[in-house]
DNA sequence: CTGAAAGCGCTTACAG
DNA sequence: CTGAAAGCGCTTACAG
């Protein structure tokens, strides 16, 4: 039975509760104002007419829409989709609801789904921006006057959520070395964005520190080209794999594997983020933890300060070496 | 510079173009009943001006927010994480936005998301329902008047994208009695849901066709509980492992390997769904491949026809055995 | 094709 | 605390 009857709106609940319309719509938020009396006898009457508070007529009056939109660039990505559903949970939290829009990389697909999120009234936006996006889009948003935050990959301007890369990955080799290793080389972190850049950098930074020479192996974050670098390896080659995130790591232990070697034991290897499945692998992964949770409420902080003209400081959050059998326990 | 500046409307546009502001509303929009030089001039006028269609008002008076809400059961599940993108795009393919939400299979937290969008004016919904749901819930959003498809797990009624469930494990099972297993056991499949009933009955039917024993060994779909039982299972248990999907069966083939089995050659594993991951692992997984595009399209198709009050057929979208080196080539 | 009018369901001042 | 009024930016008939 679909709904044939005239929706009821706050003026039929006002009427049914005996009160003037502006007093029911302040009651049905919650108005401290409102005696406690008033407040449930108009609560009860919208119950009682199956009322539906309309958020979309209230956002065209008061200019909020209570809706802010989520831009992720791979949300296929293990680390991305446990990062999406923080995200959603903590605008739940707040009372918001969350758009989403998974680029897949694209700058082109990001920038229609924003002008979309912009049409439909976002509140404000989260963004994970797509490799390869220019700092000008930012511009463009505050042109907007669209609020936005980065997430992970951030340029250096505006509000940020995100982990110190650089600190991370400079942890992760740091301990590599301190394991005795000489021969180590940096697997993955091929595409174009803040992050490949700045643990790179990390890398490179703990490797020259330490006098040994580095090796890069650039390849993007994706199991198969992962596993089939790994699995080419010579014998007389690295004897630990910094990889740029999980799924790097992951598809650098079935690599090895596949060549008969055994990660951890012949082939040291570490991960980041610590994504659920880094701790069940075998050898379980040793990672740069990213508290997935924390970057989420950071995130929707941010944004809903900026929405509501705020400032709030722009922490990053803090990692972990979680050390297990991939590198160091075997 | 946040937008300072009156935010522009169809009446300024109309006004710069010289027409009325029916006229420009019908432009905006592409009506093929006006002429091309109108629309052009309008548009024109538009771009100028900086103007921005404000989806929210026109829903307000049309009764259309060009918004779906989709509810996934474990965004952090590959597979779902896959469905969810394919969701998103077929929806922009659509012209419509998703609300996105992760209930956790918990059927209190769907409940809550599902009042949200009701109250976001969502114009349908795609579910793909929390383990525990009752049929029930599908009756009250009916009552509520908003469209639904159920995705993947379904109550055998209303709309439905779906896949064989068991069809697809008989077809699974079957290929391992073809190869010669005597004791196959069923890995997973623990979650009170549709997928979970269909694909064990597959299981026992195919098991009990051939005259064979069938042994059940329920788990959560979760990589550790899955690896955990595989580890223990003795030298003189199954020689073949069904697994309830990917996840289950990845699981297994860890703790395979931990216990110093090789999966494909000492144990055959098969999976269901066929996630980017599957193809990739060492050894490849042999899986029942779920056509997650096709169901993506197959529930957005759906759900726009139900809220065009239009009927659909309800087809079931076809799966298909991929023979890879766990279970079959070694 | 055009124009003036009404209305979608709220919130926001503002006077009591 | 209450009430009457205006308005958010569109779309929808309806008469020209």
């Amino acid at each position: 039975m679909p709904a044939s009857a005239k929706k009821t709106r706050i003026e039929d609940v006002a009427q049914a509760a005996g009160v003037a319309r502006s007093t029911a719509a302040m009651a049905l938020r919650g108005s401290p104002r409102l005696r406690e009396a008033t407040i449930l006898k108009v609560r009860e009457a919208a119950d009682l007419l199956g009322y539906v508070y309309d958020r979309l007529a209230a956002r065209l009056r008061s200019g909020r829409s209570n809706t802010v939109g989520l831009l992720v660039c791979e949300i296929t990505n293990p680390f991305y989709a446990e990062l999406t559903a923080g995200v959603q949970a903590a605008l739940e939290g707040a009372g918001m609801a969350a758009f989403l829009a998974n680029t897949d990389e694209s700058p082109l697909r990001q920038r229609a789904m924003l002008e979309r999120f912009r049409e439909q009234r976002a509140d404000g936006v989260i963004l994970v921006p797509a490799a390869g996006t220019r700092p000008a889009l930012l511009d463009e948003l505050d042109r907007w006057g669209m609020p936005w935050v980065t997430m992970v990959r951030g340029f250096r301007r505006g509000s940020h959520a995100g982990a110190d890369d650089r600190g991370g990955i400079l942890l992760a080799t740091r301990h590599l070395i301190g394991l005795g290793h000489k021969r180590i080389a940096f697997l993955g972190g091929a595409a174009v964005s803040s992050s490949s850049l700045r643990r790179r950098a990390g890398y490179l930074f703990a490797m020259r520190a330490a006098g040994l020479t580095p090796q890069l192996l650039p390849c993007l974050s994706e199991i198969g080209a992962a596993s089939a670098i790994a699995s080419g390896l010579a014998r007389g080659g690295p004897t630990a794999l910094v990889c740029f995130n999980d799924s790097v790591a992951f598809g650098a232990m079935l690599g090895l594997a596949r060549a008969g070697r055994v990660p951890g034991r012949d082939v040291a290897v570490t991960g980041f983020d610590d994504t659920a499945i880094a701790a069940r692998l075998w050898p379980p992964l040793t990672v740069i933890r990213q508290p997935v949770g924390d970057m989420a409420f950071r995130a929707v902080e941010q944004v809903l300060a900026s929405i509501r003209s705020r400032a709030v400081e722009d922490r990053v959050v803090e990692h972990e070496l979680v050390v297990r059998e991939s590198a160091g326990l075997f």
